[in-house]
DNA sequence: GCACTTACTAACGAACCGTTCGATACTCTG
DNA sequence: CAGAGTATCGAACGGTTCGTTAGTAAGTGC
């Protein structure tokens, strides 16, 4: 009823503590640590430390685990996260495929699985795919699906994460309207988020990335998104539409009015775009790279060919990578993230384009900006879900003590 | 040392206890409130808010004033926050004045007032015109400028408020290389806050105006910045660069590359800036409003003559809106704020030119915006001053207890 | 075998919270 | 005008937690 809540009686402090050691335990080594290190760790005294780590021990969410390799004094024992407790599951829900990865409490992915939808799926099928194919994981995993203790699914469009619905979904036709999240939940029986998929692409870059807690994710392929991490956490924006690059318009006369979006694609997203790649390697190359390009319809081509030194293809990653440049200058004048991480297909153009990009960038800019390619690759959004998961956890870890 | 800091002992549960109690009862009507209103606030006991309320009041910070009007039972006493107890400033230091203001620990603006900066001023004599105001307004106030516990200076330009220093401030020449926080804090001996000046804007609307924790305000004047409240505070980026709007590019032709900024005007405030819309005005209309405009320089007269029915002053506020929709439009589909909010000069318009950016924006936008008008006015950089100057007097206040 | 180092266990005092109970002060009603 | 009713105030009690201290256990090195 108030802003500050108050501490209603020494039993918080408990809790308070047990988390602090539960937290220190988790950050250590190997998810292994002495008493003596949790005390340095949390500031607490010894005793506090033991009291806190046996109702852990009792709860089941730590245990004590043999001595310790010991050099003089009384050899300590190591107290341990029994990251195997739980375990939670993060899906990908693409326009083409769901992949599914089932982690532990630790995060450590124990199984995962990538099926194709298969064309012109329904509702029914795209339910009945996610239930084969969960339970084969968590099969993998040695668990069954109801033993999950929490689940999140990335899926691109725009997300209700509150409500726990997809409101706006261009790329996967009729897929909006289907309650999965809801039946998932009955199924499971444990909390099920939902959340964009650039925003979890973003999450697990700050993950497994160490690039501090100010972040941009550009998704770019057929379609452009953006995520982005501001204080550690995503942020998804008033009604969760945050972050959608793809759609503003730097083509159209400035004293003309803009086209609302024709075929679902952004202004953007038609400017830069995979589709857009493609389509200028093909104007502008001549016949054996072009045929090529028809043949495998791959961009990865036309990029090689730049490398190589090819005329044509360095003039159309010129032109790619200067439009790309403006876009991207516009959200970084406006968000000036500590660090921007491209993933998405055409990421894997390699320096032959993001050299060309960072160079455009610099001028645009009042500050400089620290453009990578992400390392994390397809599996990025799978990931990010298993954090989104575990993040929902915590509660019902302490909620243990 | 860890990530999650451990409570040391039972004494932080009482100083929990207190500064929640202290919250409530600040929150309250006219800061006062009666034990039992406190009790249900933060859900304590009524001896645990008792305590607190006399360790409160043994350090200061509360009293108790008198009995209620009282309809049955006992009279209760009502406890009081101290306002009195401390006093803050804010000061908003523009390109051609200085306005500071003086407040009590409640945030009640004791004492404002405000200096023009005399022309070709020096660090020097910027310093002396700071001291002699402050003093000033402190006497008012009742106190000395010694007497102040915090204190928060809003400037145009980039600005590393960790470091307390002006990074890049191209309106005001000089100004970045002035120690005038290094001076003002070994004068003051207090903490010495800086920030950007649109950010401090957004805070004071945040304060004053009931708008949710996300929103975005937009300073339109000769200049265009723009500051974001993200989770109630103040989002800088990552070099406190973010919200720079005004330099966003949306006229070069696509595939040429961007001209550097050459009189420091970004390219959006040359497009759309009070400048630009006295140019297009004296351009476009006929020869009793084009003397008055060039008289006045005041574009006030283009926006009545346009509610007027004036055609060329009505196609000049059509092209105004359609460009700044334009540019506005990018920052909403990449930030998603809640409420959108417009102040600067050019904000004094109405609804002639606001309507028809609404009209305009709608169509580019996925979800719907809500463009608002700011009802602080000039005061609003100061007033933020000294809501963040009151933010950093919190650890003060209960490191008393 | 003894000194030294380190880790574990138990007991104590201090601090805090919530509950309970009696005292107090004021209003309302007959 | 007096008693019932209501709400606040203050004090004492029991429970929980922490940190400190002292004593014990388990190793290494000479």
């Amino acid at each position: 009823m108030s802003t500050g809540s108050a501490a209603t009686g020494p039993h918080v402090l408990r809790r308070i503590n047990a988390t602090a050691v539960l937290n220190a335990l988790r950050d250590a080594d190997g998810q292994t640590a002495t008493v003596s290190d949790l005390v340095v760790a949390t500031g607490l005294s010894r005793p506090a430390v033991t009291r806190a780590l046996t109702s852990l021990a009792e709860a089941g969410i730590a245990e004590f685990s043999g001595t310790t390799e010991h050099h003089i004094g009384r050899p300590a024992q190591r107290a341990r996260f029994r990251a195997e407790l739980g375990h939670v599951a993060g899906i990908d829900i693409g326009p083409h495929k769901v992949l599914v990865m089932v982690a532990d409490l630790a995060g450590t992915v124990l199984a995962q699985r990538q099926a194709a939808t298969p064309a012109g799926h329904t509702g029914d099928g795209m339910v009945r795919l996610l239930r084969t194919t969960l339970t084969g994981v968590a099969a993998e995993a040695g668990i069954t699906p109801t033993d999950l203790w929490s689940v999140a699914v990335g899926t691109p469009g725009i997300v209700d994460h509150e409500r726990g619905e997809v409101v706006l979904a261009p790329s996967i036709p009729g897929w909006s309207s289907l309650p999965i999240i809801a039946e998932l939940r009955d199924w499971l029986g444990c909390p099920v988020a939902i959340e964009n998929d650039v925003n979890l692409a973003v999450v697990a870059e700050r993950w497994r990335g160490d690039d501090g807690d100010n972040l941009l994710f550009v998704q770019w392929g057929e379609r452009i998104g953006t995520g982005m991490v501001i204080d550690d956490k995503p942020y998804r924006g008033a009604s969760s539409a945050a972050g959608e690059l793809g759609f503003i318009d730097l083509v159209t006369d400035l004293d003309d009015e803009p086209k609302p979006p024709a075929d679902g694609l952004g202004a953007f997203e038609r400017l830069v775009g995979a589709g857009e790649i493609l389509r200028l390697g093909m104007a502008r190359c001549d016949q054996p790279l072009r045929d090529r390009l028809a043949e495998t319809g791959d961009i990865a081509v036309l990029f090689d060919a730049a490398a190589a030194g090819d005329e044509a293809a360095v003039s159309v990653v010129d032109t790619i990578a200067t439009r790309f440049a403006r876009g991207l200058a516009v959200q970084l004048l406006i968000m000036d993230p500590r660090c921007v991480i491209v993933g998405g297909g055409v990421s894997r153009a390699g320096d032959v384009l993001f050299d060309a990009v960072r160079k455009r960038l610099g001028r645009q800019l009042l500050v400089p900006a620290d453009l990578r390619v992400s390392a994390l690759g397809v599996n990025n959004v799978a990931l990010g879900a298993v954090r989104m998961a575990l993040d929902a956890v915590e509660e019902r870890l302490t909620a243990l003590l």
